[in-house]
RNA sequence: GGACAGGUGGCCGAGUGGUUAAAGGCAGCAGACUGUAAAUCUGCCCGGGUUUCCGUACGCUGGUUCGAAUCCAGCCCUGUCCA
C-alpha cells in the first residue's frame, strides 16, 4: 500500500528545496504548480492534455461544485476524479477564498459563512464541518482547512481578529477531517497561515497550526493586491516559521516570476488561475516576458509564441495564427494560449527543480529574471 | 415618369431647434487579470494643442433663426413599390 501522503526533500539549494509528494493517487513533485479546474474542468482543456503539460495534481474548488452540480450528486457519480476523468491527485479549495472574492454575498460568523449563490441566489452555510464533508463527498486527496482570507489593507485589529478565528477554524477542520476516517485514511489536511503581512502575527498563526499538526502549510492571504514586494517581504520570514518537514503551498500564486521569487524564499507548491485565465484573454508567458497576441504586431508573425518552447502549440503554430484565433473568438484560441500557458509554467517548475538538485538555483534565477523582465 | 422611405463620425445605428464633437454597438489601438461570479473587464478611438483650447463635422448649395444634424427651398444620390 502506498503511503498516504509522504513529502521528501531531495535537494536544497539556499532556502530552496526540491522533492517529491507521494500519494495513493501519483506522486507529486515539488516545486509544483498545480493547475486551476474549480468547476471540475481546467478550463478549455482536456485532463490528458493537462497531464501532458506536466501538471501531477491540479485544483477543485469546495464552492463552486457544492452549489453545482452539489457534492451530494459528486459522490452519487462516483467522486471529483471519475466525474472529471483525472486520476490523479487533486488538491480541493475549502471556499474561503471566496469568503472575501464573494464578499458581497456573505455573512460570517464564528460558526462560519452564510452564503448567497452568485449563480441563483439561494443561501446556503459553509462552516469548517461542512467544508470538510464537502471534500470529502468530493473525494479530495489533499483537503484545505476552511479559512478566511482576508482583503488587502485591512487595519492591524481586523487583521489578528481574522487570523485567530481562522486558528480557531483549522482545528474544527482537523476535527472534522478526521471524523471522515475512512477518507482521512487515504488523503491528507494542510492548514493554512494567516496574518496579512504582520510576521508576529504569521509566526503565531503558524505556531498555532503546527501545534494543530497538519500534512502541509499553506501560506495565504498573499497575491490580493499587496504587490510583490510586499508578497515577497512577507515570504522572507513565513516560510521559515512552517515545519521544514512538510510542503509549504503559497495560495494563489502566482505570476511567473512571483514562483521564482517564492521558490528562492522555500516554497513548495503553487496554484493560480492566471495561466488558464490569461490564456482565454489573449495573453501568453514566454520565457521573453508576457505577451498580449491581440497586439497588432503580432498579425503577421510567423514566429512562435515562444521560441525556447517545444509545446505542441509553439511548435505547430505562429502567433500570426493565434492573433487571429484569438481576435476572431475562436474557441480554440483560448485553448492553444492555454495549453501553451500550461507548459510554459511546468517548464519554469521542471527549471526549477533540475536547477535545485543541480546546486544552480541562483544562476537559474538570475538567468530567468535577465531575460523574463528584460 | 410617379409614390413613398431614406442619406449621421471606418461600419451599423440613436438623435429631429440650444445642455451635441454628436447615445449605443461593431471594428480598430492599447492595458489589466494572482486559493476563477472572468472565452472577462478597463481606457482610447474627427484633426491639432500633452487639463476646462482651437478647427472641422451629420449628402450638396442656399435660406429661416440669437442659435440647425434637427425647420424651409433647390439639387444630387440610395432603396422599395407603381408605371
Amino acid at each position: 500500500m502506498t503511503d498516504r501522503f509522504a513529502f521528501s526533500i531531495a535537494a536544497t539549494d539556499g532556502a530552496a528545496r526540491t522533492g517529491v509528494i507521494r500519494m495513493q493517487r501519483g506522486e507529486i513533485r515539488t516545486p509544483a504548480f498545480m493547475p486551476v479546474g474549480t468547476a471540475a474542468t481546467v478550463k478549455a482543456m482536456r485532463p490528458a492534455e493537462v497531464r501532458a503539460t506536466g501538471a501531477d495534481i491540479i485544483l477543485g474548488n469546495t464552492y463552486h461544485l457544492m452549489l453545482r452540480p452539489t457534492a451530494e450528486r459528486m459522490a452519487r457519480l462516483g467522486g471529483l476524479h471519475n466525474f472529471m476523468g483525472w486520476d490523479r491527485p487533486i488538491l480541493t479549495d475549502s471556499g474561503g477564498y471566496q469568503v472575501m472574492s464573494l464578499s458581497a454575498l456573505t455573512k460570517q460568523s464564528e460558526e462560519g459563512v452564510a452564503f448567497q449563490s452568485h449563480l441563483d441566489g439561494s443561501r446556503h452555510m459553509l462552516t469548517p464541518e461542512r467544508s470538510m464533508e464537502i471534500q470529502r463527498l468530493l473525494g479530495s486527496d489533499i483537503v484545505m482547512a476552511f479559512d478566511e482570507c482576508p482583503p488587502n489593507g485591512v487595519d492591524d485589529k481586523r487583521a489578528e481578529a481574522s487570523m485567530e478565528r481562522s486558528m480557531r477554524w483549522a482545528a474544527r477542520s482537523r476535527a472534522g477531517f478526521d471524523a471522515g476516517e475512512e477518507h482521512a485514511a487515504r488523503s491528507a489536511l494542510f492548514g493554512i497561515q494567516q496574518g496579512s503581512l504582520d510576521e508576529k502575527l504569521r509566526a503565531r498563526s503558524a505556531a498555532a497550526l503546527t501545534e494543530i499538526g497538519f500534512d502541509g502549510y499553506a501560506i495565504g492571504g498573499l497575491a490580493v493586491g499587496e504587490g510583490q514586494a510586499a508578497m515577497f517581504g512577507v515570504l522572507d520570514f513565513a516560510p521559515a516559521q512552517l515545519p521544514a518537514d512538510k510542503p509549504r503551498y503559497l495560495m494563489g500564486v502566482g505570476k511567473p516570476d512571483d514562483l521564482v521569487g517564492a521558490v528562492a524564499r522555500g516554497v513548495d507548491m503553487f496554484d493560480c488561475v492566471l495561466p488558464t485565465r490569461s490564456g482565454r484573454n489573449g495573453q501568453a508567458f514566454t520565457r521573453d516576458g508576457p505577451v498580449n497576441i491581440r497586439n497588432a504586431k503580432h498579425a503577421e508573425d510567423q514566429a512562435p509564441l515562444d521560441s525556447s518552447c517545444a509545446c505542441p502549440v509553439c511548435t505547430t503554430w505562429s502567433r500570426a495564427y493565434l492573433h487571429h484565433l484569438v481576435r476572431s473568438g475562436e474557441m480554440l484560441g483560448a485553448m492553444l494560449m492555454t495549453q501553451h500557458n500550461l507548459h510554459f509554467y511546468q517548464d519554469l517548475m521542471q527549471g526549477m527543480r533540475d536547477a535545485i538538485g543541480a546546486g544552480s538555483f541562483a544562476a537559474f534565477q538570475s538567468d530567468f529574471d535577465a531575460r523574463y523582465r528584460k
